[in-house]
DNA sequence: CAAAAAACTTACTATTGAGTAATGTTTCGT
DNA sequence: ACGAAACATTACTCAATAGTAAGTTTTTTG
């Protein structure tokens, strides 16, 4: 069996040369879990996470069982690290457009489409159609105030929106509902061969949220 | 252990009395046969597939694992049955207004109706949350093709809808998929005790979807 | 270079859970 | 009542797989 490659060791930015920065080969370490963690991913994407075995992981890899055992200490870690991974995403996407000035409308479309490009990444899957039912209480736990912070954080932006007028007014908490649904379905759907980027996907979604069906009578 | 309770043996409508029709034993044994299959249901629904073992529906009917399995040949069979309930409620509800006289968009909102409640009945887990990776080839091209069917006839009505100006031009296929993951979702955040009846979430839901984001002008 | 730490391997254990064989017990038609 | 079909049980088999123990090779460092 070969060795565990690293991802093209591109200087993971070492911002302040700290006191107690970990040695290269604990770099080494850090980084190849991550090389783990995305090829637990990719095999949960593929089989599901109970049909896609450690083994098939390790295989995956190139390297044996006990060797992803060294890099990580259970299944249900790697399914929380995933599923962490993905949320993330959107997070970063809130946070981004937190202090924008811009009018609540306008930021809760660039919220769409980072949720959008989040859902429709390797770690998709993980954040969508995983069941809290495979963590632990402690992990599930920490899943569950992440999606609710995300939640929180969207439907501060259409309680803005509506009252800056960017936005009609609204039950939050389902059109909240409606389309964060919307947005994680894409994890069923969406593969890599699709001919639409997800960043194209991102943007028919904003116009079908924005738009809605009934028609507007076009302003002449 | 128990015997296996028929659910009131009301009568389960025999059309024509016609030549070879099960004896009353038979009609007992389909009878029995729904009763584990919604109970499967509910387990899969509070564990998650795999973490539903047969052992578990078995206690949770009162009765021991081959008596499951004298009614339904796997467990395989028992998600089938589980999802094509499901969706069959939600093929229901495009049959009815297939002939339907009424605009486009009035009908889709119907649809959307049936969909929600379906999708927070008890079989809603499997429709949903349950992957195709846990069914064979045969079965899960079958699921496929009901899907299909169902999508099909979304983008139908919005065709129509647009065409007959009840619905504002869109990409259907887009706006399909952004519905249905919508609708889907809420097998994931509904439980029984919601103050919300299914009813009244899927309202608020056709609220969501035919008025939009953007404001519209109140037509002084 | 040699000792020590890190990275991996082979070869296991132990559990869980789907599915079955053989057998016993109700219920029904006659 | 009584034989047959239906219904249900106990007590297994067997495969898959999460996780581990103990040892081997590679790399780093003094």
């Amino acid at each position: 069996m070969a060795r565990l490659t690293c991802p093209s060791t591109a200087q993971a930015s070492t911002p302040g040369g700290s006191a107690t920065w970990p040695s290269r080969r604990h770099r080494n370490h850090s980084l190849k879990r991550e090389v783990v963690v995305r090829a637990a991913a990719r095999a949960f994407n593929a089989k599901g996470f109970h049909n896609a075995s450690l083994d098939d992981i390790a295989a995956a890899l190139g390297v044996s069982k006990p060797t992803v055992y060294y890099y990580v200490e259970s299944k249900e870690q790697l399914l929380f690290e995933c599923f962490q991974a993905g949320l993330e995403r959107i997070r970063a996407g809130l946070r981004e457009v937190e202090h924008s000035p811009r009018p609540g409308r306008e930021r809760l479309d660039e919220v769409v489409r980072h949720y959008a490009e989040a859902v429709a990444s390797e770690f998709g899957w993980c954040m969508v159609r995983a069941e809290d039912q495979d963590l632990g209480p402690e992990l599930s736990l920490h899943i569950k105030k992440l999606k609710a912070e995300i939640d929180r954080g969207m439907r501060r932006l259409l309680d803005e929106g509506i009252r800056d007028g960017s936005i009609e007014p609204c039950d939050t908490k389902m059109t909240a509902f409606a389309m964060a649904g919307a947005l994680n379905w894409i994890a069923h759907w969406y593969r890599e061969n699709q001919p639409m980027t997800p960043a194209q996907v991102a943007d028919k979604f904003v116009a079908v949220f924005e738009v809605g069906l009934l028609p507007r009578r076009t302003p002449a």
